[in-house]
DNA sequence: AAGTCGTGGAA
DNA sequence: TTTCCAAGACT
């Protein structure tokens, strides 16, 4: 085996941290291997996600859902609400998509190789090589943003992502081992969040620093290079909070299209330069004298808040009000309950 | 094939 | 305060 690999895993075998959806080196050495339905929520849920966000959203799906099978079976209204506030939306969606697939069309078991896991909805060219490694030990080259790091400063890359991508890639490829490529795709992604971290990385205690030839070069801390972000603009918005006298709220459920779709989210104007008032029921709103400030992927959003008391028998223009025992504040997306946990005085 | 799509923590 | 960024997928 290549010697790079094995430090690697070397490294791992005494550093693997320990995750609720892995199965650490010992164990997988006496054959054990993780579950593909745990290995699947984890590996979506921590796309563009940071492992402590994960854990606790990890644990309330197992807990709730054990199974594949369990999760197929769940309402929509029920997962969107648990993956509340994890971000990226369509990740729910197509989670819940892909768990009805592979329960009618494959028995409730998950492909065991990356072109058939490619085929599922939300498992893309990384999450199908992941769980393919990692649940099945199969030695798939896994590429996601730590594993180009660590190549761009193995081989001094200084090409801008994107374009070094395929360049990266094929390096990523040429390292991986096939033995225990389970074990090594986990390491060189450890490796790449805990010591080769995109600020500041801990050279002196990387396993790999003898082979390194950023570190060689000086270049480390300034690799990967990427082409500069546009700025982000920003909109402005207004939302309605509405109370029926029994105490339910009006809420709406958002297209499954586009951003925080088929979340729960209070009805309210477009959002843009200059949101024109759009009250989902006839009330005496109150203006809010503070606002939501919230930053998306690509733009700020400034939020007005308005709040109003409504009587009873009277029908909204838009969404449909939830009695008071039914609305949990936790299932709406985090921009959202910034706007309840304003007028609550939170 | 660029743009869209969340959030919170770190620096 | 602002920027950066995290085990990307989809269109």
């Amino acid at each position: 085996m290549e010697t790079l690999a094995r430090d690697l895993l070397d490294w791992y075998d005494r550093h693997a941290r320990v995750m609720p959806w892995r199965v650490g080196p010992s164990d997988r050495q006496r054959g054990l291997r993780p579950d593909p339905y745990r290995v699947w929520l984890s590996e979506v849920m921590l796309q563009q996600t940071t492992v402590a966000a994960v854990r606790d959203y990890f644990h309330r799906f197992t807990t709730r859902w054990p199974t594949v099978e369990d999760l197929a079976t769940a309402e929509d209204g029920a997962v969107m609400g648990e993956w509340a506030g994890l971000g990226y939306y369509a990740r729910a969606r197509n989670l819940l998509k892909c768990a009805r697939v592979v329960a009618r069309d494959h028995g409730g078991v998950f492909p065991d190789n990356r072109e058939d896991l490619l085929a599922l909805p939300g498992i893309g060219p990384y999450t199908a090589a992941a769980i393919s490694a990692i649940a099945f030990d199969r030695p798939e080259p896994v590429m996601d943003g730590n594993v180009e790091r660590v190549m761009a400063r193995l081989f001094d890359i200084h090409t801008p992502l994107p374009a070094a991508k395929p360049e990266l890639a094929a390096y990523a490829a040429m390292l991986t081992p096939q033995e225990r490529p389970g074990d090594y795709a986990q390491a060189v992604m450890d490796l790449g969040a805990t010591i080769c971290t995109p600020k500041s990385p801990a050279c002196g205690i990387c396993p790999l620093r003898p082979p390194c030839a950023a570190r060689a070069a000086g270049t480390a801390a300034e690799l990967p290079k990427k082409t500069p972000k546009k700025p982000k603009p920003t909109r402005r918005g207004i939302v309605y909070l509405a109370q029926r006298e029994d105490g339910a709220w009006l809420l709406e459920r958002r297209p499954d299209r586009g951003l925080l779709g088929g979340m729960l989210g209070w009805p309210g104007s477009d959002w843009g330069e200059a949101p024109v008032e759009a009250p989902p029921i006839a009330a005496d709103w109150a203006m809010l004298p503070a606002e939501v400030r919230h930053t998306f992927t690509h733009f700020h959003l400034i939020l007005s808040v308005r709040h109003a008391v409504v009587p009873l028998g009277q029908a909204p223009h838009s969404g449909h009000f939830v009695p008071q025992s039914a609305f949990r504040p936790s299932d709406l997306p985090t921009v959202m309950r910034k706007a309840f946990d304003l007028l609550r005085g939170a």
